[in-house]
DNA sequence: AGCACA
């Protein structure tokens, strides 16, 4: 609901009129439902300085033109975009003007599609007792402040990541990077494999393959290599 | 020198 003061009754009760039962949204058919407020809108003086206000509600979407006694041309500017805001219906912002609107434009070349974050140095890091390749790396040697943001804009920006987990221990912080294979997760395994980044402080991080692969469990039981296929004690049961 | 989650 809203208000909207006119320069005289006549001018209100013509614009009440002519916006009666105005279709103002098609989609849902609502209709807009005039009537005379029970007292005149009070507006600090300032705001409204003159009869622009009035003017441009008319002006806005009917269509007829109400102003030609009422307004007289301001000398100092065009009168401002008028202002619904009291009102219930908030009209649509208007689309900005896109100048290659209905024009296929070529794509602007960009400088650095996606810059990768890199390490600010490497450090040589001792890596032994790894693990068979795998799809997840295993992340060690953090530092006593890594941040987690930096870790995720390093790795989350490697081919193939897919998703990492931080763990949080009282000595040391590990996390664990899942890739889409185990090709992604090797070339990450020797690209940054002692990288250093701000919050790791001077250490460079060890990478290796993870123990446990997201998404595999540990205990799983490959059918060909369940003993007690056949004969011998029946098999462990589960409740 | 530390391996969680499904």
């Amino acid at each position: 609901m809203g208000f909207a003061l006119f320069a005289t009754q006549q001018h209100a009760l013509a614009a009440k009129d002519a916006l009666q039962d105005m279709v103002f949204d098609a989609e849902s058919k609502s209709v807009l439902h005039t009537e005379m407020a029970k007292k005149n809108l009070f507006v600090k003086r300032g705001i409204v300085a003159d009869s622009n206000t009035y003017d441009q509600s008319k002006r806005m979407r009917t269509g007829g033109d109400y102003t030609h006694t009422a307004y007289s041309t301001s000398p100092f500017h065009p009168p401002p975009p008028a202002v619904w805001g009291p009102h219930g219906y908030m009209a649509p912002p208007p689309p900005p003007y896109d100048p290659y609107a209905g024009y296929p434009v070529p794509t602007v070349p960009m400088p650095a599609p996606a810059p990768v974050p890199a390490p600010s140095s490497y450090v040589p890091v001792q890596n032994t007792k790894d693990n068979p390749p795998c799809n997840t790396l295993f992340i060690g040697n953090l530092g006593e402040n890594i941040n987690e943001e930096e870790l995720r804009g390093l790795f989350g920006a490697q081919p193939g990541f897919k998703q990492m987990k931080v763990l949080r221990q009282e000595r040391h912080t590990v996390c664990f990077i899942e890739f889409e294979d185990v090709n992604s997760a090797t070339n990450v395994h020797r690209s940054l494999q002692g990288a250093v980044i701000p919050s790791s402080g001077s250490v460079g991080m060890r990478i290796q393959y993870s123990k446990n692969p997201f998404g595999k469990r540990k205990d799983a039981i490959h059918p060909a290599a369940a003993p007690n296929v056949n004969g011998g004690p029946p098999p462990m049961t589960y409740q």
